[in-house]
DNA sequence: CGCCTAGGTTGACAGATTTCGAAACAGCGG
DNA sequence: CCGCTGTTTCGAAATCTGTCAACCTAGGCG
């Protein structure tokens, strides 16, 4: 684990732009930040995020069996939210451990803010 | 339109709880959330609702013509996005407007909240 | 009223993608 | 070596994406 030789997703490209409430996303935004949502779009990933982002950090061990599914189906989701760049692992001794990214969480969050006047400025 | 008959999600059930990153999701809301991620997990689907998002409301012949994809295709996406709760459509005359549905839109937000303190404290 | 046209939605379909588990594999410790 | 943890590979079933054809609603016109 840990292998991040490329970061699949580019937080760079996520960094510069407004909440989607203020400006409408160009095309290459969008690329970037659809695989986001769409990692948290299936409830058992979105229950392994809330998991892993509401303590420091998770072992696999203590999250597979919070799910009625196989440990090869987990470690899909896993692999899934790595590689929309949600959440990083690391393995120590016998278990991995997940933690989130939070630059992304950060970000994602950014994108769906409501500056409480956009829509009357419209 | 606006035959909101049933509200396919329930957003009652969405606004009781607290960002994912404070307390792990149970499984019946991740059950109503997920779904809402997912809409926006499509790159079309993402610029559709950045274009709905920053204006007051918009024309399906103004978001149509901004994709290189055809009408049934956009209104296809459109569906998903109303199925998810996240926008409202109305026809007037000869149009179909589309504005989002700021408690779904905010609650989403409030779910990738980073309480700043959240882990510090675990 | 009927007929026509334009804007959107719906239904059915092919092709691509996702989801999941069984089995095989890789890393670590005894 | 063995057992344990977690990942990867592979295949089957289910779901998603995009298109065409058909349909519905609204408005203009005779």
């Amino acid at each position: 684990m840990s292998k991040q030789a490329l970061p699949v997703v580019d937080l760079e490209a996520v960094a510069c732009c407004a909440p989607i409430a203020v400006r409408p996303m160009d095309d290459d935004q969008a690329a970037v930040v659809a695989p986001m949502f769409k990692a948290l779009g299936d409830p058992v990933r979105l229950r392994l995020m809330s998991m892993i982002a509401s303590v420091p950090e998770i072992c696999v061990c203590d999250l597979t069996p919070a799910f009625d599914l196989s440990g090869p189906t987990i470690s899909h989701h896993l692999k899934v939210l790595r590689d929309a760049g949600l959440v990083d692992s690391e393995r120590r001794g016998t278990w991995v451990w997940y933690r989130v990214r939070p630059e992304a969480f950060r970000q994602l969050g950014a994108l769906l803010d409501v500056p409480s006047a956009a829509q009357a400025t419209g």
